[in-house]
DNA sequence: AATGAATGAGTGTTCATTCAT
DNA sequence: CATGAATGAACACTCATTCAT
């Protein structure tokens, strides 16, 4: 319960304003849909009568309210990408040790990603497939400013003497992101390995154990000297 | 040079027998080129046409080889598939110290996943898919062989101290090979953020770099004690 | 210029009441946008969504005030016709000879098509397809009038020794008419054949050699004799 | 009867080896079927249901064989203008006076327009339309040499001084050929006027009255001197 | 054994029109 | 009175697949 809670407190709050398309509850509404129909079959395997099936909506109005179906993607970006930045920024001003703060930060960025799999998978699916690469803008700007907050963070540890300086940050995002999406993509094998049978189990697993390693994991490789 | 060999060696051999399903020259055509468009495109992004027009052969060779493009899917995951479990297995039986054994498994792993990208790419994209739970059988006794072959160099590790005993196992593989997918499916950020101009500059860092961060990784999570 | 106000002075009069809808600003601004777009791009070339947007009006509006997209053609070509048949008739009761009544008929016809090049064309695309037969009624009338008033003219001419009797006289109106509309119809080719760059030198030629160039045709055909 | 054979004389023979593409029967049918629509309901009033559903074949025929709707357009033009152009040049070789030879010139365009009325209506209606100016080009070279043809005729006559030399040779094509589509624009009400109850009556009018007018005019033009 | 011809189902999109406000 | 939202039908076109040869 709690940990729903926590959950929706850092999923995108839905009606904000956005910077380019009102959004109304039938937008949100086929939006919604179309991320768990593009992450469940990808975005060439979902058709618009799909959507509108499961939107319960007029075929017609997906391409009347977004454009066309490439446009509707980009929107769903735009829309899931609006305010994942923040939290990560906010992040480096707060009272923590360098440690601490790289805990906070792989627990934030698991959580949220393990909240928003749908778009993500969409981001990873999607925008890394060459027809698109047009719409990876928003996606790269993202990524960018996260590296520089872990940056920050980890020349503070290494000029405080607590991290060592032989390693390479850029790599650790993947690391971090990496091992929870490839856990995640082998959804099926882990729960039978793991037996965890229900979803309730399979995300307390993540934010529980999986979260810890990958705390664990970031740390030593952090600490540890040879 | 020595890598590109290294890497030829560990890549499947063309035209051996099957199980399944006989493979002519032509059918091997077909599969390549369906491996590479599928990688590029997704499965439903890539049509028959794209894959007979770019293996130069009729429109009807798909369905008549291999019955219908979802078995052509099957087929090339079988084919690709073939030869990757041996090579594991058979490091436990090599005369190394077990932290060796692991920098050298890493190194395996990410140098065939790496030669392999296309069909990994395809694997995880497609086979993920609620679509396409099926054919995933094949993958999972690869994945769980290996699983068995890790658990049992760091068992020996354990027991003889030289490994933590805190760690989860099944959670090792999605570091090493989530580190290598995340930053691959993000080459482009990449290639721009580390410079990596050319193909080579490219493949040479997945190498030396970023195996070197895995490794460093790996061992820092088994070895380091807080 | 004085050809220019001519011109102006005989096209339709706005705002004139019409039998069948009232016009209102907004209408007859809907009216003349229609009026380009069929004439450019024919009428099932033509949207709603086209007109609406050049005229700068709501989508919504067409339907609302003329019922259809069909019957906005009709109301089209009502408003556009309204006042075309007036000034042939006037003319037969002028005090000149039946040569210079024919030679005055010709610019006439010339004129008023030139100047309402837009809607003539419509009738001619538009009317003579089978699918709409049925807002022919107006246009024939008009024909027949006009008709008439030729063959007073001829007839009075026949009847004074001028012209011969061995002509169609119903075939004469296809020859002043098509001579202009096959030249108009290939304004491309003759802009580039008689070097009439511009839309002026265009007009021109049209009031100048074209008009002159069937009258001769006329009256040769009138006053000559075997 | 004598007429129908001339005219079928003079019409482009079927299945003649073209230069871009090769036409088998269906697509022969699919061509003859789109001409007729075409000119009755215009290219855009004709939906390739439409044309699959007259031609009896599969809705994917058109695309399959054509390219699309347009290619489609371009074929019968190019289909149908193949071998418009020989016979006029011919003519010029023929031991005829001038004024013969402009009557000769004169049948042999109202035949042969006659003969080919679909496709001229649509060269007339869809090329002439800004949406499709590309498709002129064959158009244009077709319109180029029968004008050619025609000057050296008229050069000829008015050498021998039979021939007045106060005209626009190049306006004389659209009196010939405008007079006879104005007239056929019009049928219905020609139909009516000159009481061409069937089709026979009214192609034997053409080729008769019609043609008679056209010659009687043009000769007056050429041959009248003020 | 291999293929060109053909097809029905499905694609994304646009259409003219309606209707509640 | 006027309009933004919405819709079902139709659009051109592409799809994977089949089948006669």
């Amino acid at each position: 319960m709690f940990k729903l809670n926590k959950c929706l407190i850092l999923c995108p709050i839905r009606n904000t304003t956005m910077s380019q398309v009102e959004l109304n509850d039938k937008k949100i509404q086929i939006l919604e849909v179309a991320e768990k129909l593009f992450s469940d079959k990808g975005f060439e395997g979902t058709s618009i009568r799909d959507i509108s099936k499961h939107a319960k909506i007029n075929i017609a109005m997906v391409s009347y309210y977004f454009g066309s179906k490439e446009k509707l993607l980009e929107s769903l970006i735009i829309y899931k990408t609006a305010d994942l930045k923040l939290q990560i920024e906010s992040l480096q001003h707060q009272n923590l040790e360098p440690l601490d703060k790289i805990n906070k930060l792989v627990e934030i960025y698991i959580n949220r990603i393990n909240c928003n799999r749908g778009i993500f998978r969409v981001l990873h699916f999607e925008l890394t497939t060459k027809k698109r690469e047009h719409s990876l803008a928003v996606f790269t700007e993202l990524k960018k400013g996260n590296l520089r907050s872990l940056e920050t963070i980890i020349h503070e540890g290494q000029s405080k003497g607590i991290f060592r300086k032989d390693i390479i940050i850029p790599l650790i995002t993947p690391t971090i992101m990496g091992t929870y999406f490839h856990f995640h993509m082998n959804k099926p094998f882990f729960q039978e390995l793991l037996n965890l049978k229900t979803e309730t189990l399979y995300n307390d697993y993540i934010k529980d154990s999986l979260t810890k390693h990958i705390q664990q994991t970031i740390k030593a490789l952090l600490v540890y000297e040879n």
